[in-house]
DNA sequence: AATATTTTTAC
DNA sequence: TAAAAATAT
């Protein structure tokens, strides 16, 4: 028997569109599927709510693996130490695996491919990720694109797509499986308390991921541009998780976009303005191959940046109760479901950045901890790109008004009803803005400010101009380059 | 992926 | 006088 070939499964938790496991079934041996908790020092530790989500898109993928005749090996522990250790005792041949971008990844894994191949197993690297090989998207001058338009511009023509790879249907097993973890024995799944209750619209794993796919380009796409915009709607792809995990590939979602443009399902238009979204993916990926964007600044002027530390700010933030609904619902939606609706997530995050002038990492740390789709590249981009810190033209004056949004994306407030209850009988004219309401208003409403729903925590004009007066110290603070704009 | 304020235009 | 457009932050 010609010796194994492992996979080693680590964000592609799929068989269809997964370049690695292709390559070891084109190559005719056994394949031993394996999966490592990645214990490895230094790389940072999924929060919570990811790892809910890993306990059952892993036992979809065994099931899916078993179905096809094989098994997935689970082991914890330094990934590198693991691996290495399992080529030896299988004596495979190679080992394959699709690349992942995030701090630390890729250095661990130049030093396992070097050990491996020192031991006789040839490692092999795939692009099943992303779109575009994220080194090969350069300026005209070679350099990176710090801009997401012009990234996208150029990255959007590079998109290689050679067609959907199906999942193999039988996999050649190994003479001997290698020893493996009971998914149950490393606890993913929280007890005492099980908070988890509210997940359970999600369907983790790579059938759940198709047919949440097959549902949006069905249904949402056709509005996708304003659509999305809607909290209270199902007007997004809520495909992030599954994204994440790799689940499902984001090749399969572009295909799926333009397929229903040429099917009439939806326009051009509106299926450009999702695959732009998908661009954001790739744009924060190819961002984050330089400095931790978790920890540093992508504008090092920001480093200057006078925040505040305000415990308290932050808690009634992470709990919801600002006294500002269309905030209180977001956090409150996060807190429940493991997921915050895109428009809300920029609200909340301008919000503890801008109103409260709370550094943006610890929300990003919150988001971390707290999303079922916590995603390192997407997460720090996207909150530097709220704080102002980020990769934007990125005027530092982009203050959201929490009024403003919730009045023109939520109008007659059914998102805020659905997560802030204690304000479900307020009319659309006032749920927005409670404190604004005439007082026989919130009586006969049954709301108690400050008793139901608390009053502001701060004045969004006294905060506006805070958070301006702020800025102008690192705009003008030695060093910096004074704005163009 | 914004907002507040000022200025101009349309009725 | 309201709405739209321009402009500053």
């Amino acid at each position: 028997m010609s010796p194994p070939i492992i996979v080693w499964f680590r964000r592609d938790l799929r068989l269809a569109d997964n370049p690695a496991l292709e390559a070891a079934v084109r190559a005719g041996g056994p394949v031993i599927p394996i999966y490592v908790l990645d214990e490895t020092p230094g790389l940072r530790a999924p929060g919570a709510a990811s790892l809910w989500w890993l306990d059952k898109s892993l036992a979809s993928l065994s099931a899916d693996l078993e179905a096809a005749g094989s098994r997935l090996v689970l082991r914890r522990g330094v990934a590198a130490d693991i691996v290495l250790q399992l080529a030896r005792e299988t004596d495979a041949a190679e080992v394959l695996w699709n690349a992942v971008f995030d701090p630390g990844h890729g250095e661990r894994d130049k030093v396992l491919a070097e050990a491996l191949k020192r031991e006789g197993a040839e490692p092999h690297r795939f692009n099943g990720g992303h779109l575009v090989n994220l080194d090969d998207v350069k300026t005209k001058a070679g350099g990176d694109f710090s801009v997401f338009t012009p990234f996208w511009r150029t990255a959007r023509q590079a998109v290689i797509d050679g067609g959907s790879i199906p999942a193999p249907s039988a996999l050649a097993t190994p003479a001997a499986w290698p020893a493996s973890d009971a998914l149950s024995d490393w606890r993913l799944h929280p007890t005492a308390p099980d908070w988890s209750g509210g997940f359970s619209d999600w369907r983790p794993g790579e059938a759940g991921a198709h047919d949440a796919l097959e549902v949006f380009t069905a249904q949402a796409l056709r509005s996708y541009s304003t659509g999305r915009d809607r909290p209270a709607v199902n007007g997004t792809s809520r495909l992030s998780p599954h994204l994440h995990f790799g689940e499902i590939s984001p090749k399969a979602c572009w295909r799926a976009a333009q397929a229903a443009a040429h099917h009439g399902q939806a326009s051009d238009g509106e299926a450009e303005k999702f695959l732009a979204e998908l661009g954001w993916r790739e744009f924060n990926a190819a961002i984050a191959r330089g400095p931790d964007l978790a920890k540093t600044n992508f504008d090092r002027k920001f480093d200057a940046f006078p925040w505040r530390d305000d415990p308290q700010g932050l808690e009634a933030w992470k709990r919801g109760v600002t006294g500002y609904p269309i905030v209180d619902a977001g956090m409150r939606q996060l807190w429940t479901t493991g997921w915050m609706h895109n428009r809300v997530r920029m609200i909340t995050a301008s919000f503890l950045t801008k109103h409260l002038l709370i550094d943006w990492r610890l929300g990003e740390q919150w988001f971390w901890d707290t999303l079922v789709d916590a995603d390192h590249a997407s997460n720090a981009g996207n909150w530097q790109w709220v704080a102002g810190s980020g990769a934007d033209a990125s005027p530092y004056f982009r203050i959201f008004n929490p009024m403003l949004q919730s009045e023109k994306f939520d109008p007659p407030g059914d998102y805020i009803r659905r997560w802030v209850p204690e304000l479900a009988r307020l009319q659309a004219k006032v749920i927005h803005a409670p404190w604004t309401a005439a007082a026989p208003v919130l009586a006969g409403s049954g709301v108690r400010l400050g008793h139901d729903y608390p009053r502001p925590i701060v004045d969004h004009a006294l905060a506006r101009q805070r958070a301006l007066d702020a800025y102008a110290v690192i705009r003008t603070a030695p060093g910096a380059t004074p704005d163009e704009d």
